[in-house]
DNA sequence: ACCTGAACACCGTTCAAGT
DNA sequence: ACCTGAACACCGTTCAAGT
């Protein structure tokens, strides 16, 4: 919440508070866990961040490129929840791979606004927002490190790892938006059914579906 | 895309065209296909449909109703094409788990803006707009009858046939909305990588990631 | 019943100006 | 450099009124 320890402590309070940047972010993350994505405007981020209605725009093109720093710290906080998972978890990759479907699907039924506007459209075009798009793409490359070493270990099946890959991504991933779309309702406010959804759908992915 | 062949036949003309309603919604699918979800307004669907920028108030509470009137037809669409690949398919459960997800994948990548639409947390609040919620459903009913169906015939494992589905239809699912938001660049634009990525998953959801 | 025009509060964006 | 106030075009919604 407060990363601004250092900035704080120099006496540059420029104009206004040092870092509007990051105030504006914080305001977005507020707004958006308090009011859903349909209560982020740019005019409310700004009253919220305590400076005018276009003072965003000293730091920001535009309301997308706002909502993007957004989504791109959204991806960030994904990123280091699953890290600090995978840093809990045994080094068995089966384990490893259902803690980091766990911490995506946590993260996602905590932050559903968040998460939707984290894959709303705007990486639609790879390069409109670089590091948004890179960010996005973190807990990928940290599922293929696990799944090489699975292979590594002939815990994993062989095969080309980053399409193994895109199967548990998009697993979990689906599972995550069908949860906070509550498509799901038997799981809705119930944390209990929810990890059972993922034991189901990590014990399918690893066994098969099919009678052997 | 015409389907008031038998209102039009009468000359009721009541006011305007018989049918504002479906013409508001038939153009709010249009702009959302041209522009995208940020091209959706009501007065801009008003003009489109050719009456003034209030008459939509005449049928919808308000913009979000448009809005779920159109992700609802949206589910109708997907629900019908599923079924039509369903009947082209073989007897055979896993053909036909794999055509149903190759019409859901298909159909997101033609209609990304709608999917992304009818997955916008409309539904979050499954008493909201109800017609909506049941048509959202469709598509996870007709994955269950497939699943049973081939745990009767003994090709698929035993097991809650709901939670297998919720398996099934996550995978499906995450690989499709992962596409749309162009996670997975090197299917960009590509079909044959699409289809790849599908078998890919089915492959693996049917015969396990581990190691036997 | 169904539609329109005027009105209101509000938003995104721009511009000229202030420190 | 960073911020503000006024201004503009536009949107969602409401209301009184027209056929």
């Amino acid at each position: 919440m407060s990363e601004d320890s250092e900035t704080k402590r120099q006496p540059l309070k420029s104009y206004h508070h040092g870092d509007l940047r990051n105030a504006l972010i914080q305001a977005g993350l507020a707004l958006l866990a308090e009011e859903g994505v349909s209560g982020l405007d740019l005019r409310k981020v700004a009253r919220r961040a305590g400076v005018s209605h276009n003072a965003p725009y000293r730091h920001f093109a535009d309301k997308q490129a706002l909502w993007a720093a957004i989504a791109e710290l959204g991806f960030h906080q994904l990123t280091v929840q699953i890290q600090a998972a995978l840093a809990n978890s045994a080094e068995d990759p089966g384990a490893q791979l259902t803690a980091i479907a766990r911490s995506y699907i946590v993260f996602a039924c905590e932050n559903p606004a968040l998460m939707r506007e984290m894959f709303s459209g705007l990486t639609i075009d790879r390069f409109a927002y670089p590091t948004l798009y890179s960010a996005s793409k973190a807990p990928f490359t940290i599922t293929v490190d696990v799944i090489q070493r699975g292979q590594t270990g002939e815990v994993i099946v062989v095969g080309d790892p980053v399409y193994l890959t895109v199967v548990a991504w998009s697993l979990m991933h689906g599972l995550a938006m069908l949860l906070i779309e509550n498509q799901i309702p038997e799981a809705r406010e119930n944390d209990d059914v929810v990890e059972e959804l993922l034991q189901r759908c990590m014990q399918q992915l690893y066994d098969g579906l099919m009678q052997k």
